[in-house]
DNA sequence: TCACAAAATGAACGGACGTTCATTCAAAGT
DNA sequence: ACTTTGAATGAACGTCCGTTCATTTTGTGA
């Protein structure tokens, strides 16, 4: 191959990478502002503050500004708790901790992101390209916990299939309090709900998991 | 008093409430076939076959008619639940399997109502009337839930705490499930799923709660 | 049966939407 | 320094939105 990619973006091409970064947060701080009802080209140009066609310039069409706006929150989610499992151990028990951590930190578990997610999963039933991208983003996660639930079960002499249920119930848990987060968040107990999500596993695994989930 | 109210409503009256039905209907076929963006007046007349002018001569404008499909949800999914309650026993036991089995009954977990309920959560963050209808749809089930848990702790032995995480955990999986009966209600197993929220609840209440949800 | 009143209708309206494109501006190459 | 070329701009456009209201239809009471 020739010179593939040149090391010196040229300015105008930095350019054009920083207004598509701005209108795709404009696009989801105009969704979280007023929902996805509500977020218009103008009000995304307002949040923007660039040009009103801008947008169609970098990415041709409202929806498809939209469309990389949930794939852009999708890939932070999954970028984070992979960091998380990056630098847990190899031991079942910590990975499921440092997942369940991360999905109740700050950084995953705030009120922008959880707005977006609501917001763009109620879209998803009417617009199928959302619910690739809220597919891409659900199954990795699913699949690696229920992977470790299995693997939990297996190390303290029960089946599969009890992991396969711990990690469905774990799941269905974690987006119930997600939600519950997203209607109350003033009201939301972030470190007791982590707890209780930790105490779900506890009375799967007591021989493994017990305690708090801030231990160790 | 006099005559208070006419037993026999004019032919009138009786057209007006159908309309008015007719309509809200019609509007929630729209918010599920295009979501929130896509139900618009043309949509809405087109599923209830009136005329245009028939939406702001009922409910004087489409918002309102929102506001009344959103509360027309709210209360159909409370008389279920309630009429659950009133065919169950006294028992704390009996009457927590009476609601669990109504959350995953095909009456009440439908393409429909779910997806109706995930549309107009998503709307709530920007539209505070949304989120009053919503709050007073979950919170008498969340007190009841809570109050039977709470019953059941006492009964065996445990601090009324113990009930309180059990019931958190178990609305927090049911909306769980909700959710993935939402988004891919062709892999959704009802009576697996019911199962499992039984199984949370064996696992605080042993002495009190196992084998099937389907029993007795 | 007829006069009246209420309800239903849908064409018409102003406004807001997303998109386009001629114009302006600035970076790149010589 | 100058020319060229791609990027950014925002006024203008057609479309579709929710709403209005003059007109037609239909039920009510005399």
């Amino acid at each position: 191959m020739d010179q593939e990619t040149d090391k010196t973006l040229t300015a105008r091409e930095i350019s054009r990478e920083r207004h598509a970064r701005k209108l795709i947060e404009a696009a989801q701080d105009a969704i979280c502002a007023y929902g996805v009802r509500g977020a218009t080209i103008a009000r995304i140009q307002e949040f923007s503050g660039l040009s009103r066609g801008m947008i169609n310039a970098r990415f041709d069409s409202k929806e498809r500004l939209l469309e990389a706006a949930i794939r852009d929150m999708s890939a932070a989610y999954t970028g984070r708790w992979q960091r998380a499992l990056a630098a847990a151990g190899d031991d079942p028990v910590s990975r499921l901790r440092a997942l369940i951590r991360a999905d109740f930190s700050p950084e995953v578990l705030n009120e922008r992101h959880v707005t977006l997610w609501f917001a763009f999963r109620a879209e998803a039933k009417p617009r199928d390209e959302y619910l690739s991208y809220i597919t891409t983003r659900e199954e990795p996660i699913t699949s690696i916990v229920t992977g470790l639930c299995v693997e939990l079960a297996k190390a303290t002499g029960r089946g599969p299939d009890e992991g396969r249920r711990a990690a469905t119930l774990l799941m269905a848990a974690l987006e119930g309090f997600w939600a519950d987060f997203h209607l109350y968040p003033q009201d939301f107990d972030r470190d007791a709900s982590a707890q209780l999500a930790w105490d779900l596993l506890a009375r799967f695994f007591p021989e493994r998991i017990s305690g708090q989930i801030t231990d160790a």
